[in-house]
DNA sequence: CTGAATCCAATAGGATACTG
DNA sequence: CAGTATCCTATTGGATTCAG
């Protein structure tokens, strides 16, 4: 059988934690379907604050999976676009999504349990 | 283009916060190398402590990714084994491990920025 | 060997208000 | 529109000690 363990690296679990953070994966959703603008992010992700959708998109930035672009229109534009790397993350994420909706059903009904 | 909409669903971030937790994806690694008892995972994972181990194992079985089983020898032996939906979790998470490869390189030099 | 208990430090997250 | 600044609380994680 095949393990885990043949793919993976130390960075493994820093990846993990990158996208474990509270609505980071809501983030990399939005920007997967074509957000682009803070607000539009923001729509999206319903019940984020602005200080925590702010700082996941500077993470994301900083991970080299999303590129904040400033348009210096009046009042300026800033875009944040997914990056050749983010596009792979989100296609190495779809198996992982499929096995949560397998688990919890479509409707996505009840929470994973954490402790 | 295929998203990642397609495939999600609420839970999708509970799953991502339950395997981002730290040490998460190191103790799934050692259940996947074979790891059944404490000790063999404590071996594994070098720098965990017990008492996250303890944690860690605590919320897999919670999440009925492994199974906890005590076999009433003296003294008393645990086995933690990974259940069929443990093992879809690995197999899911396999495309995740080798987005971390290619990204760091197989040594896995670099950490993941987080901020 | 397999944990549970305790204590402490660091971090994360929520709410709100304010700004160019 | 796109954030930043502050404050506060909750959660996490680390270290150590104790126990069946």
């Amino acid at each position: 059988m095949k393990s885990i363990h043949d793919d993976t690296c130390p960075s493994f679990e820093g990846t993990l934690e990158l996208i474990g953070r509270r609505w980071t994966g809501s983030v990399l959703q939005a920007a997967a379907q074509g957000a682009r603008r803070f607000g539009e992010y923001r729509a999206l992700i319903e019940g984020i604050s602005d200080r925590l959708l702010s700082q996941r998109l500077k993470e994301l930035d900083a991970a080299g999976l999303i590129e904040r672009t400033v348009i210096p229109t009046t009042p300026v534009q800033t875009r944040y676009a997914l990056t050749p790397d983010g596009h792979a993350l989100i296609q190495a994420l779809l198996p992982l999504a499929r096995w949560s909706m397998r688990r919890t059903g479509p409707r996505g009904a009840r929470r994973v349990p954490s402790a």
